[in-house]
DNA sequence: CTTGACACAGAACAGGTGTTCATGGTATAA
DNA sequence: TTATACCATGAACACCTGTTCTGTGTCAAG
């Protein structure tokens, strides 16, 4: 069923304030702004929206009212986001930042995610690649990989493994084999390389890789 | 200054009864809940919070409290997202969906990214990448590729071209140059490859490329 | 001891706020 | 015409809510 164009104005009113003013209106509030010197008449309207289920009312609470549907969501920033510390840069050869355990609070930078992305932020941290180091596991210069912190992995997981005798990080999907490990570079058309048991060393698992072609304009 | 464990309290039940219930509460229901009878010192306790920096409060308006500060926005959720829509699957060989000028609403599958990432969503959709054939162009199957629709594009771009004669669309920077266009893989160590410029057509500048290593749980 | 800052309790007040009621206009269908 | 649903107006009521005032107790500095 259409809305009224009152309606409209009232609903589009309930989701700029809320989403400015951090509460929702009163009935009065919306009234005034939106030309309505009855408070009846906003109640009756407001009834309206949320039989259409455009926003929900709590009885007798002031400013009991929600914006709610797939819309809201957008409408009011309101998708879960994660913060994950960008603990610094990774560059060939050098060892790979690791958060420490006492590590609770990160002042330094963040990097934001949607929870769609990223469901649980438990031990994850992202760094930020330099150089051309990583190509062959298709990841470039300035892209931004997303680590969870773990010294174990699956068969096939992609994960950054510390190499002793070659003192180097590199990035590969990890299978265990006997006493060796094949290491196999996330492009699939290079070949896998193996590797001594006792010299790989698990650091991490990369979750999500993001790369950024354009640059914001500061 | 530190906080009592009292003013703690009350900063904790302000944040998640503003995120459950999407309005912040009374004086009377923050001191119903933190176990203070008299809502003088509630009042006393928020101006503490507020003097602090936790809070903000507006004078003479019911629940008219606000949680500021950094962890806010983690806190509330209240970071902006941006909705793309996902608009299909690009393989090799066929040519990739572009948003039509009337599509205004885009009932399909959506993906949230933050502003942080993608500033303006004017014009930009998604489409996820399948099989192999984007690996020269650092694009592995499965990765979500965010794109801007035009026509036109700036020298070292990285963009989607149809390519008439071959009839296929890949992903490369694009630079001009007399009568030819240049095109250059991602992958700095591949050769570029130079097309006639009548037979390139640009579809799009990518804009963001995602990389979801480990699925989510169902 | 006195003083003052701090934290708290209780009560009262003025205005804000959701709700409800009586009323009326307008359009459409019977 | 009558009936009915829809939309709107204005007013009144009861409760909610932020504010303010008085008073109490504690603790450290003077």
């Amino acid at each position: 069923m259409g809305l009224s164009e009152r309606q409209q104005k009232i609903y589009e009113f309930i989701s700029k304030f809320t989403r400015d003013k951090g509460r929702p209106p009163t009935i009065r509030e919306i009234g005034g702004h939106v030309g309505i010197s009855s408070t009846s008449v906003v109640n009756y309207n407001l009834n309206i929206l949320a039989r259409e289920g455009l926003i929900q009312r709590e009885k007798e609470v002031s400013r009991g009212l929600r914006v709610v549907g797939q819309q809201a969501k957008q409408l009011l920033g309101e998708i879960a986001t994660v913060q994950i510390p960008l603990l610094g840069k990774i560059a060939a050869g050098s060892p790979i930042p690791l958060p420490t355990e006492g590590m609770t609070k990160w002042d330094g930078e963040m990097v934001a995610l949607t929870r769609e992305l990223i469901p649980n932020e438990e031990g994850l941290f992202a760094l930020q690649v330099k150089g051309d180091s990583m190509i062959d596991a298709l990841i470039n210069d300035g892209d931004v990989v997303v680590m969870k912190k773990q010294e174990a992995a699956d068969n096939g997981e992609m994960c950054a493994v510390w190499l002793k005798d070659k003192n180097e990080t590199t990035l590969k999907r990890i299978y265990r084999e006997k006493n060796r490990v094949k290491l196999q570079p996330m492009n699939p058309t290079m070949k896998p390389f193996y590797a001594d048991a006792r010299d790989v060393r698990i650091q991490g698992k990369v979750m999500l890789v993001v790369r950024q072609l354009q640059k914001l304009p500061a």
